[in-house]
DNA sequence: TCAAAAGTGTTCTGATTACACCCATGG
DNA sequence: CCATGGGTGTAATCAGAACACTTTTGA
């Protein structure tokens, strides 16, 4: 315990998720900024930058993301830690978080956003199955994050960070088919979401196509994904691997 | 992304647990450190140490434990990283990685440490579920790599990381009632582990008590723990040797 | 021969799956 | 009235839990 690390950096980079509506089922989908400087200039990387002295990790995600992107997720957890040697030229440290991010709310936040003259540079969407070369190791990276998604929707309730907050059951079906590549059985799908006990149902319902749908909401009082011991510091969530 | 990070410090350090033989099962326990420096000195803390900057996270990890306890682990994955402002006196992001060690190579590695002279200084190994209070956030730490370890055994093979090399199925059942602190069936428990299809019966058996029990060895070819897209970088990740 | 652990068989229950069927609405 | 998705019913299948039972050894 002698050694001090002088000549590492600490970086903070965030995969966000989002769902986009696409012709038949909904795609997964990513923002990706084009980098401008030196290690691979040009190319798209995932949103980050240093980590603050004076800041958290989780607050160092947020930041950095809302810095680059303009987007602020429904749910934030970190992901891993990559630190091996020839990741970048330098030697260079990246706490990788992923996120959701409701789609609703992208547009949102790039309407509020360019009303203010603060639209972000150099930031554009990527579908998540059909990425460029990214710059670094960021393509393992989000091959790694969407691992951990898809694990992750089969045993806790994340699915409700890409959903507003009424929503019918279809939608969250679709949430799961689009996350999962594979299509489930209406009438079980029911079923099981209802078993959880989670699902709150108002009296409101879904015109326009059919049979009107009844509208859910989520039960807030419970947690999106079943966290260890680590506490949740902000409204952002914070959960780990399974 | 202007700003360098120069002041923070990148350490690695280890939650290594074993099975020690007690009375009435086995217990998990693991191996302190107590601290000899300035913050919370004389406190017991994880073994660990700087990152280098010439070395990867992995690599850092098994120096590290070897430096500082000189215990080489039989699996050791990555458990989180751990970085609020104010978890240390001066800013520290650590890298923390959690480990098991098969009890015959503890008393192995001590002996061959003791021959050579070479015998760690200030370790001491403690019952995982009676720790004193340790340096830094460590307790929390080491809660969260407990809550992780009981989360694992349940879905992945990594039980074979606290045993030799031939175990009979009462020495397995052992691991995981020690590890989840509760009874599990025989019978059941033996058809469940057959059914995975990744333990490999010998034709030797261990007798001394009454009725033989049948020596069983794992698949070598079987990962412990599926991970995702992460690669495994060296042995010590992998399954033991036959 | 007896205690105790190894190992096998059987039943029960709950969760998952597959799929038939009815309901309500827009066109 | 009919196509379509919303929503209910039900039987088959599968995994896990509980536990009775047989086998094999040391003492």
């Amino acid at each position: 315990m002698t050694r001090t690390s002088p000549d590492i950096r600490v970086a903070v980079s965030t995969v966000i998720f989002t769902l986009r509506p696409a012709a038949g089922g909904a795609a997964l989908s990513l923002p990706l900024v084009r980098r401008t400087r030196d290690p691979f200039e040009g190319r798209w990387a995932l949103p980050g930058g240093w980590l603050d002295p004076d800041e958290g990790l989780d607050a160092a995600a947020a930041r950095t993301l809302a810095e680059t992107t303009g987007l602020a997720p429904n749910y934030l957890e970190q992901l891993y830690a990559f630190g091996d040697v020839d990741r970048s030229p330098s030697r260079v440290v990246s706490i990788i978080y992923w996120a959701l991010l409701r789609h609703d709310l992208v547009d949102q936040q790039r309407a509020a956003h360019a009303a203010a003259g603060t639209a972000p540079e150099n930031v554009q969407w990527f579908d998540a199955d059909s990425l460029p070369e990214l710059a670094f190791d960021h393509n393992a990276i989000v091959d790694y994050a969407l691992w951990r998604l898809r694990n992750k929707v089969g045993y806790s309730r994340i699915a409700h960070g890409l959903l507003p907050d009424e929503f019918t059951l279809a939608d969250l079906r679709e949430v799961y088919e689009s996350i999962l590549s594979r299509k489930l059985d209406p009438a079980n799908f029911r079923r099981q979401v209802e078993a959880t006990g989670t699902l709150i149902p108002t009296d409101r319902f879904r015109t326009g196509s059919h049979r009107p749908a009844r509208l859910y909401r989520y039960d807030g009082a419970v947690e999106l994904a079943a966290r260890g011991p680590i506490s949740t510091p902000d409204s952002t969530n914070r959960n780990e691997e399974r």
